[in-house]
DNA sequence: CCATACCCTGCAACCGGTTGCATGTCAACA
DNA sequence: TGTTGACATGCAACCGGTTGCAGGGTATGG
């Protein structure tokens, strides 16, 4: 970096100030420990010249880097920038650094980032992590981590439960008269897909309801938008996706074929992450991201403090189904 | 940490492999200095302890951190995360991490948080960056900056042109008969938004239109409905909004009013973010945010092997005007 | 059989902070 | 006036790698 001005060093400011290199540091670092005079005479010195404190250096000696991973599925997924918004906030307040990787969906792909982020970080926050259990069991003994939308025992986590509202959906469907209902599902391996997919199902069967469950490829636009003809196939009057991508995909292609919904069919999504914005607006699950981002960063920071912590802390949060416009009462069936 | 298993270092290694320390640190940087056995007998042995290089030790002495930043105004802005996702693949391909890092639209707080980087990273990439421009002349003397829609002459960019497009969207609004529109402007102080509104002002111009611009406090969904009245206040018949957050706030609001679009009023958006989840669909403008993450991170690159580059490389982007369901005739006023 | 060169490995200094311990100073108190 | 202790500062080791240089060993050529 020949154009780069160099920065100065400890040592540079010691001898301008004329003190050990030592002092310099504590006049940064502890200065409780120095008289006012030489901290404001050191400080005046290093404004002076530009100091800026060597953070690799300082990691070196220290073993504390001041930085946090957060490792998300996928970055693009509207679910997710809030909640990577709130905890880098929160990491921020507490001077920490946070870097952002996306795990594409793949827990392969997800371990081989947190090797790479091993020795950079002081700890990890793995958003529906796709790793398999026994790994994560392994990884927690190198490394902290906090989960999120992933329920392994013995490591803190937070989960998000749209259980109760999904549930709720169910009976409003049921309310309008539909006897079959579709589950668009998301990721197979996730916890998330899976509590989903179990509070539908319990509710379906409680209230005697048909439920047939479509999987996709992707919790995407273009999945849903693929499964659409096996849907219809199956006879179902409405449906509830995993997510809210997967449920505009349906609306859109829905929509392509003239079916309007809700008149031709009824749809919940979930997340409400595009559900304000699509056409009609999309009945929903609110979750309270922000939140679950600000609370698993805390969590990470408390571990951080403690030697051995109770490695078992768990948040839930609730969710809220937002009633929009895509429930109506089923269409009567032209073909039988 | 107790309960964290200690990782060894090449102190270890050595010993247990029989060699110097040196030897170690060659075997994992430069094994073709040493023999083939001992590369494997090494790296058996690192295997065997679960060694891990310490990257803070690593960079203290290489000066390499392995690291970049990447700032943002607002990482919930739609507009963001595929930049911020093409961005982080494009790093990765590379053995880099990033850090990512909210600036909340405050060239103050993006001067901090670069401050809090310095030392942490080889460069930063600055979003739509709200700093004055001197201080950026200064801040480029210090570390290695790229630009994304910020246009600084010395210092190496990355622009989206919307500009043809946005002219494009006045001469179809014009074509279908209006004679007055509103600008929906985006952060004053932004690139992005004074040229914007730089190429509507000109094409209004040239076809003789009445240009009204209505300043937003801010780019979000909120301050597009806070803005209404005064905008169907100045008699405008349609107008093209700084983004498609703005543009669905006002048709948002509108609808609320019971005025239908494009019947009741015209609309245009720009980034094509959430402008196909919209009610109508929106009209919009297209831009390769995925390719302008990933060319700006391969400039960081460029710039941080070579020792003097010629600093002001500079590359435009080119959109796209996506025609959707937002743009119709001018309704008759009714009270003139 | 000796000189030359090359290959492999070790030694030790260095990167830039942090921190336990020792030393020195000075005021307070007996 | 001597003792004690608090306070301020310096010394030097340490964190865990990297790297220039030197030296030993072996192969090659004369």
């Amino acid at each position: 970096m020949s154009s780069k001005s160099r920065v100065p060093t400890i040592s540079e400011i010691a001898e301008r100030a004329g003190v050990a290199r030592s002092s310099v540091s504590r006049a940064f670092t502890r200065p409780e420990l120095l008289s006012a005079t030489t901290v404001l005479r050191i400080k005046r010195v290093a404004e002076e010249l530009g100091y800026v404190p060597n953070s690799s250096a300082r990691a070196l000696s220290t073993g504390k880097t001041g930085n946090i991973a957060f490792l998300v599925p996928d970055v693009a997924n509207p679910y997710f920038p809030p909640m990577i918004r709130s905890a880098q906030l929160a990491a921020e307040n507490l001077d920490y650094c946070v870097f952002l990787a996306d795990f594409e969906e793949s827990g392969l792909k997800e371990e081989k980032l947190i090797e790479r982020f091993a020795g950079k970080v002081e700890g990890v926050i793995l958003i529906s992590s796709r790793m398999p259990e026994d790994r994560l069991q392994g990884l927690v003994e190198k490394i902290p981590i906090v989960l999120v939308n992933r329920d392994v025992p013995g490591i803190p986590r937070v989960l998000i439960d749209a259980g109760s509202s999904l549930k709720q959906a169910v009976r409003l469907l049921a309310h309008q008269g539909h006897q079959e209902i579709a589950y668009l599902s998301g990721p197979s391996v996730t916890w998330t897909n899976k509590q989903r997919q179990a509070a539908i199902s319990e509710m379906t069967n409680e209230l005697g309801l048909q439920l047939v469950v479509i999987p996709t490829e992707k919790p995407s636009l273009e999945s849903g938008q693929a499964v659409v003809d096996q849907m219809m196939s199956s006879g179902v009057t409405g449906a509830i996706a995993f997510n809210d991508l997967i449920a505009h995909g349906i609306m859109t292609e829905l929509s392509s074929r003239a079916l309007g919904v809700p008149d031709s069919f009824s749809i919940v999504g979930c997340d409400n992450s595009i559900s304000p914005f699509t056409n009609p607006p999309l009945t929903s699950v609110s979750n309270e991201t922000t939140e679950a981002g600000k609370i698993a960063c805390e969590m990470i920071m408390g571990l951080l403090g403690e030697t051995d912590s109770k490695n078992d802390q768990i948040t839930v949060l609730k969710t809220l189904l937002i009633e929009r416009e895509t429930i109506g009462p089923p269409r009567k069936k032209i073909i039988s």
